[in-house]
RNA sequence: GGCGCAUUCGUCUAGCGGCCUAGGACACCUCCCUCUCAAGGAGGAGACCACCGGUUCGAAUCCGGUAUGCGCUACCA
């Protein structure tokens, strides 16, 4: 069996794009089949630099790795169609000499006038077939002309979905349709029939959205004489709205998940389950698990909308069951990239292990770990003293707790998280205050936040020196209130 | 407008004629645990299976129609 991916490189793929990805290499690697990449690049205009990079990137991150394309190479390339030109020109001639195609020197400002007037005389669009019948003695000089396919005006068209059953269409609806354009490259209809059977794809698995296209072509692979091979079409992605999944929709490239931090694995997992389902219960699958259970039988048949919630709640589980020093080198380049100049660097790899081990069962995304664990790197806690006071706790008490707290820590032998403790749990109750309250006026003073890795274990990590600096600071400012309002 | 595809809790889905007074998961709510937040544990609420007709002893499951959504209708893919 042999599956193809055919993005054309007009940006960074998105998800739904690349969950048609996973898909084909699914079926590929559980049929022991063959996974193709071929870049679909005939589109001179939309064509972006760097975008097949991207989507080679892409692929690599989620470790689809492709047997036959682009840097592999392979026995049936060229795999990018800008370099298969000539073979859709001869093609297309051929078909225009059999009379299967002919040559269309119609402008585009024509053709536009044309559909407008359609659109006014509310008939359906479609190309009015002026040059179909044209002699060669008549065809226009120095008007480069595109091909097009010659249409059977009557008859219906039939193919078989794997997934959905057979669909019909009328022929009298298609209307004759470009093959090859006046820049001499062809259209995907043309390269797409050409290129599946030359590299002998058995398996057209594409998105929904080409269902209407596949009569045209059925109808090219009859033309030319060849068997077409068998079509797959998946359900596509919706973004919230329930519009298809488009650049507007934010953060749709595969690309910027990964540069929020979510797993790989948890993307992987997540997409699969995106249109496909092993059974009524489980859900959390590794890519083996997948691959060994990927059925086509058991792929749905219904548009699902990407929506982010299950994706965080995968992506938390699948970080929490990371080894420390895995999670550790994931999270290196984050909090690079995210904590503030005045960090200093290098990060401290023992020291960072230690944070991860902290952070992670509450971390949804890697990013995440910044804004939770910053206060480990930088010492200038800028924090409203409003924090220190709480909402039920009287400024002298704050003080004063404080104050003991400060004289009960410099004696401590050891500074460790179970010390701490068992030296500051006491403290509370002496104070006549709860727990809550007083370690809250503890974690704020030490970290400057409300919300924080545990208490002792964040005071261990951040050493003696700098837990009794940062008391001593938020001491001076409560003070610093009280003498304000007496 | 035409053509096509689809239609089960807010979301992802299980279900392929009786096991369904519809199961699981996320999200949500309550409680437990607890130094905050998480994580974890225990519960809860949430779907008249889009609607209307058939077929059948029996339908979420089969058939037809309607509605709705989405897609296609380019010298884009």
């Amino acid at each position: 069996m042999r599956v193809r991916y055919a993005p054309s490189p007009t940006g960074s793929p998105h998800v739904g794009n690349i969950r048609t990805a996973l898909f084909n290499w699914l079926f590929a690697r559980h049929h022991g089949g063959r996974f193709i990449l071929r870049i679909e690049d005939t589109d001179a205009a939309r064509k972006i630099e760097g975008a097949e990079e991207e989507i080679m990137e892409s692929l690599r991150w989620l470790g689809l790795d492709w047997d036959e394309g682009p840097v592999v190479g392979g026995d049936f390339g060229p795999y990018r169609q800008s370099e298969r030109l000539s073979i859709y020109q001869d093609m297309a001639r051929r078909l225009a000499e059999e009379d299967k195609a002919y040559y269309c020197y119609c402008s585009t400002e024509r053709l536009a006038e044309m559909r407008a007037q359609q659109a006014k005389e509310k008939r359906p669009p479609g190309y009015d077939r002026r040059c179909r019948e044209l002699p060669p003695s008549q065809r226009p000089a120095g008007i480069p002309p595109l091909v097009r396919y010659k249409m059977p005006v009557e008859g219906k068209t039939t193919f078989h979905d794997l997934i959905r059953g057979d669909v019909t269409f009328d022929n009298a609806v298609l209307d004759d349709f470009v093959i090859l354009k006046s820049d001499g490259y062809p259209t995907y209809h043309l390269a797409n029939v050409v290129d599946d059977y030359l590299m002998e794809i058995t398996h057209v698995m594409r998105a929904d959205e080409w269902i209407p296209s596949t009569p045209r072509h059925l109808l090219l692979y009859e033309a030319c004489g060849w068997r077409p091979p068998l079509f797959v079409h998946l359900p596509i992605i919706l973004g919230p709205d329930r519009a298809k999944l488009s650049k507007r929709h934010g953060a749709t490239s595969l690309a910027a998940y990964r540069d929020q931090g979510y797993l790989p694995e948890a993307m992987l997992n997540f997409l699969a389950l995106l249109g496909w389902s092993l059974d009524d219960k489980t859900e959390v699958l590794t890519k083996e698990d997948i691959v060994r259970h990927f059925s086509l039988e058991r792929v749905g048949k219904t548009a699902a909308i990407f929506s982010l919630e299950k994706l965080d709640w995968m992506n938390g589980l699948y970080i929490r069951h990371l080894g420390a020093e895995d999670l550790r080198d994931r999270l290196m380049p984050f909090l690079d990239k995210g904590l503030p100049p005045e960090a200093p660097r290098p990060l401290s790899p023992g020291y960072v292990l230690a944070i991860a081990s902290l952070v992670q069962e509450r971390l949804k995304k890697l990013s995440d770990v910044v804004e939770l664990t910053d206060f480990f790197f930088v010492d200038d806690l800028s924090y409203d003293v409003s924090l220190l006071l709480g909402k039920s706790l009287k400024r002298d008490l704050a003080s004063q707790a404080l104050e003991l707290s400060i004289q009960r820590l410099k004696p401590m032998a050891v500074f460790d998280a179970h010390s701490l403790e068992e030296t500051l749990r006491p403290l509370a109750a002496d104070l006549g205050l709860k727990t809550g309250a007083f370690f809250g006026l503890l974690r704020a003073a030490v970290t400057g936040r409300a919300v924080t890795p545990p208490l002792f274990e964040s005071m261990a990590l951040l050493g003696r020196e700098r837990v009794m600096d940062r008391l001593e600071q938020a001491l001076g400012r409560v003070k610093a209130i009280l003498g304000l309002t007496g």
